[in-house]
DNA sequence: TCAGATAAAATCGCGC
DNA sequence: GCGCGATTTTATCTGA
């Protein structure tokens, strides 16, 4: 049946994971591409934390934003809070 | 020099590390009591993921929300971005 | 119905994050507590990174066990076996 | 200076955010090739849960090397041995 | 759709 | 003070 001998298809199961762990280490260093432009952006003066809010608020269309910031403005509003914006 | 062997206070170290895993354990139940609270809460009606923002902007000053959203909005028009708030 | 007459129940809401926060905030508190244990520990001789790592195989020790239950259950789950616990 | 006048170089900034969006953007294709691994392997029949426990314990085990050689150093160090390695 | 598991991101503390 | 590593928190994803 396979090379060991409990009806688990131990070479068809390894390559499946080999092609898994693969694809997760890519994927760790364009994590480590991204950390370095973070850094690089703020050594020339860019405040990389509101450069990955811009990124978040871009993944977003402009009406989910606008409708997160309803909400946010509704729930704000229903505390009294001043939000700033 | 102690009860064990190799010049590290045993009993005193033990005590260090009681103490420290007893209040470890006193954050997971509040952590859970968190997590119930927002689940009740999603129960009558109310956007967790809101609620989450609102707690994370109350916890800074006006000032500082302000300023926040000021930069959010430099770095916005310099992309050309319309923010919807 | 509230402060900002927008169909948003303030006061319900309002009472969800006071619980929520003062939560949080004991649980800051016990994570003060904590440092503050680990810096007792170091100001008596201890290394608290190396304590940091004594607790965590400690844990880890703990969470060995669940997960050697929770293996079982899957392999014998994966083999269609009823393990009766 | 740029098309908001504002005083953030908005050109700048764009090259900085598309080259991060781009690694992003191949970060979830890696991500969704990931996915569609543990799909194919489930439809020949691999469980991807019990697949996930055996690449986070191969992930562990390569872990627990590096820990294993650190708390050498640590504990060596706590000692203040030199290991000479 | 929702809870539970998994992965990503933000935060914090340390050492240089 | 700054980057780095570890922890904690947040968001995404899978399966019921």
């Amino acid at each position: 049946m396979n090379g060991g001998s409990n009806g688990v298809d131990g070479g068809h199961l390894k390559a499946f994971i080999d092609r898994i762990e693969k694809l997760e280490e890519e994927k760790r260093a364009l994590a480590d591409d991204v950390k370095d432009i973070y850094a690089e952006a703020k050594g020339t003066g860019f405040d990389p934390k509101i450069m990955r809010k811009i990124i978040a608020l871009r993944k977003k269309s402009a009406d989910a934003r606008a409708e997160e910031a309803e909400l946010l403005r509704l729930y704000g509003d229903a505390l009294q809070m001043t939000l700033g914006f």
